[in-house]
DNA sequence: TGTACATCAGTGAACGCGCGTTCACTGATGTAC
DNA sequence: TGTACATCAGTGAACGCGCGTTCACTGATGTAC
């Protein structure tokens, strides 16, 4: 009954899935522990199993096949963040249920979110760059929503960069130190909590920051001699 | 007068000397754009100065190379935040001092902080746990010496932990960002700057976190429509 | 001080292997008539 | 409906190359006498 699948399918039908298999090939191999630096393109056509020739066919180089990674994994990441505004909550809820969002996000993407962990800081120039550049361009948006909450109080652009980075940062290290850590015990309860924690402290300190700009009240509790 | 340097050296100076070479040959290789996992023994060897073989004579493979590299690259982040502590400040001043003795050490570390920034979530699995357990170590280090300052109020230990994380997160954040960025502009001002802010903005969270247990008061003014 | 010997970092050749890239080809599909 | 042809994803063989590891060796150094 079963029998060996046929090689030659139509045009499109091959050119559409063998480029959605050799992408998806990649991400398999990252999160079987490789660096995409470290990821032939041999071992990239084997995992989809054609011919190494065949690679040719979809993409001249494994860098730009890497830079379209990139780009779909981040439309994914602003899928979440869009489906996350859509819902305006109640805002003792809102942090809460956006990190829940999130997290359930990542599960559900997981490959994804470890190739930009991996690769946000990894070996290969391009990628990482246009990884950055997406990340810079998430913080604007950000700074952009943040400016519209607090526009009766005088936050400067670069203060709202600057918290807009801290909150997109922490959300995406907590993430990314629970997809690398050793497989544990550790549930997602645990991973929603720690991150609201975060968020929610943030949030507090940026409630007071104006308050301060004369920077001495942060020192007081957490420095301080009592 | 140059002559061509001599192949056989003192055998305890050959060892020392070589074995520290492979070690640097490692970080500046990573500082080459190059994961850990895409370095080949060979190039190691090759930037040395010694035959492929001549390595086995000081590590057993690239793996336990790396974990030493590990343990080199912390002890001089350790080194640094011994200094830091060492230094009692006037509390306006602590952050402010602290950023700027950080990110002096990590220009004088350049490579070493580099190698941290792309393993810590890189492709061989025995380097990243061993830098993950370096962090947790640190992590739990501050979150003690912050349990003694707020000694006084009741921060439980997974919120010591918490805040904890945070700190040491951000900041590493914001050095990776500047170690891995295309080489613009940017200068240690601008950094130090945006460290601090960081960091400051979290103590003043921190320094109203207990009031805010019921986590109603967080989400007041950055969230609320006012 | 002089000699014989042990140590061991580094040599260089060799091995089999997987790599990226090329190229003439095959054969299923879609299309024009 | 049937036939001839163009398209093009995938084949498979070939290439030169750098890889990790092994091994018998060399020769400078330190040490015992």
């Amino acid at each position: 009954m079963s029998r060996p699948q046929k090689r030659h399918r139509s045009h499109s039908d091959t050119l559409i899935n063998t480029r959605q298999a050799l992408l998806e090939a990649v991400l398999e191999l990252i999160s079987r522990d490789k660096s995409f630096d470290a990821i032939s393109l041999r071992e990239v056509t084997r995992e989809v199993g054609i011919t190494p020739g065949a690679f040719y066919r979809h993409f001249p180089d494994m860098n730009t096949l890497g830079l379209e990674l990139v780009t779909s994994s981040f439309s994914t990441l602003r899928a979440m963040l869009i489906t996350v505004r859509a819902n305006p909550l109640p805002k003792e809820l809102i942090i809460r249920r956006s990190v829940e969002t999130f997290i359930t996000y990542v599960r559900a993407h997981r490959r994804q979110f470890q190739f930009i962990a991996r690769e946000t800081f990894g070996g290969v120039a391009c990628v990482r760059d246009a990884i950055n550049d997406e990340f810079k361009q998430l913080e604007a948006e950000l700074a952009r929503d943040l400016g519209r909450i607090v526009a009766n109080e005088n936050w400067s652009e670069a203060d709202l960069r600057m918290l807009a980075n801290l909150m997109i940062r922490s959300m995406i290290q907590i993430v990314n130190q629970q997809l690398m850590a050793r497989p544990r015990g550790e549930d997602d309860a645990e991973l929603i909590n720690l991150a609201e924690k975060q968020l929610r402290l943030i949030a507090l300190g940026a409630s007071l920051w104006q308050s301060s700009e004369s920077s001495a009240l942060a020192d007081n509790n957490i420095t301080g001699e009592h």
